[in-house]
DNA sequence: TCTGGGGTCCTAGGACCC
DNA sequence: TCTGGGGTCCTAGGACCC
């Protein structure tokens, strides 16, 4: 294998929140666990969070409602959601891997990227990053190799369950060419569809595009963007600097619509506090209010307001989003509403920085 | 058995300014 | 009295991901 300037690994543990819960209830090892919602198959307007593989064997996907997961596979555990448990089990493996010595990025609950210079061999980092976090956590991982996050992160895919596998320009073509062009982290069935109308339907096919072509179609950057990723490339970053959110949101679909205004005003007013009150909290302030409704149609909008001054008053935060809720045409039955703030992104002192760990 | 919740980034187009 | 071009800020909406 060409050895590149760096290698990236994508770490990636297994059906994450099953496996979670997996160590409570030992139990139910070897059986189909479906997480999501309070654990009750029959509420309605919750859906799967994570499937087991016993449970996906039934059809069964992260996204399908409940009733529709318990109809292919009424013998599976429904288990509650429990965040706290998989923050807790995420801050564990995120520690162990750092403790390898190599710069991790952290993405989310159960995702990882971990970086090593080019003569490490790659293939022994994974085993250790598998055999570290199984010994540590009880977890077992995915890895991907490669010398991109993009790739990498496919790659994770020929690996799962528990394997390890590497893409590299030395076989992508090979392993990747044939495959639909939405098998590409960040192109999806939007993309795949636009591309499909002007006769691109492989990565083959979209490696070998004219930029100017895409550029005409998607814009300047994405049109190059989606031609480096079918060819292979991608971010060659990992940063082990802590990521700073760019906004917090909540959203709530209500069990019934909500036909009231007041209730509307109430539920926006209820989420711009607790957004707010959590910001505050990390020490953030507000530069823009978002609110959005979705109605029983599924029709959904968003109105956007930035404050005359970034702040974290409660006034002027939740008075911006009680407005922006006024702003709609409320007269149909209202299935969700959320608040979004987004957050300002000056430095801030170094010495709250310090602090963090 | 209708479609969760939490995020990020990009683009289009209008307003406004020089 | 046919009227360029660039830059920035803002909102709306799209697309994608876990």
């Amino acid at each position: 294998m060409s050895s590149p300037a760096q290698w990236i690994l994508h770490v990636d543990l297994d059906q994450f929140l099953a496996s979670v819960e997996l160590q409570r209830r030992p139990d139910l090892v070897g059986l189909p666990v479906i997480v999501g919602g309070s654990g009750d198959p029959t509420e309605a307007r919750k859906v799967v969070t994570c499937a087991s593989y016993e449970a996906r064997a039934f059809g069964v996907r992260a996204g399908m409602p409940l009733r529709a997961a318990a109809k292919r596979c009424p013998d599976a555990a429904f288990l509650p959601s429990d965040p706290d448990a998989y923050d807790a089990a995420s801050t564990q493996v995120m520690q162990a891997l750092r403790d390898l010595g190599h710069p991790v990025e952290v993405w989310g609950w159960d995702e990882a990227y971990v970086g090593a210079g080019p003569t490490e061999d790659p293939f022994d980092l994974a085993r250790r990053i598998q055999q570290t976090i199984a010994a540590q956590t009880g977890l077992t991982c995915s890895v991907g190799i490669s010398d991109n996050k993009q790739r990498a992160k496919v790659a994770t895919g020929f690996g799962k369950p528990a394997g390890i596998a590497a893409l590299t320009d030395d076989n992508w073509m090979t392993m990747m060419g044939d495959r639909p062009v939405d098998a590409l982290w960040g192109v999806g069935p939007k993309t795949a569809k636009k591309l499909s109308a002007m006769g691109i339907s492989t990565v083959a096919d979209l490696a070998a595009t004219d930029a100017s072509t895409l550029t005409a179609t998607f814009g300047p950057t994405t049109g190059l963007w989606i031609l480096l990723l079918a060819k292979g490339g991608g971010d060659t970053t990992v940063s082990a600097a802590p990521w700073v959110p760019r906004s917090r949101s909540h959203v709530v679909t209500f069990p019934e619509d909500l036909t009231d205004r007041d209730d509307m005003a109430t539920a926006v007013t209820d989420l711009a506090r607790r957004t707010l009150t959590e910001i505050v909290d990390e020490h953030r302030v507000v530069t823009r209010v978002a609110v959005t409704v979705r109605t029983a149609t599924f029709f959904t909008r968003t109105k956007i307001r930035t404050l005359p001054a970034p702040g974290t008053d409660p006034e002027i935060v939740v008075g911006t989003a009680s407005d922006l809720l006024g702003e709609f045409d409320l007269s149909r039955p209202v299935r969700l509403l959320g608040v979004r703030l987004d957050l300002a992104m000056t430095e801030r002192p170094v010495a709250a920085v310090g602090t963090e760990s």
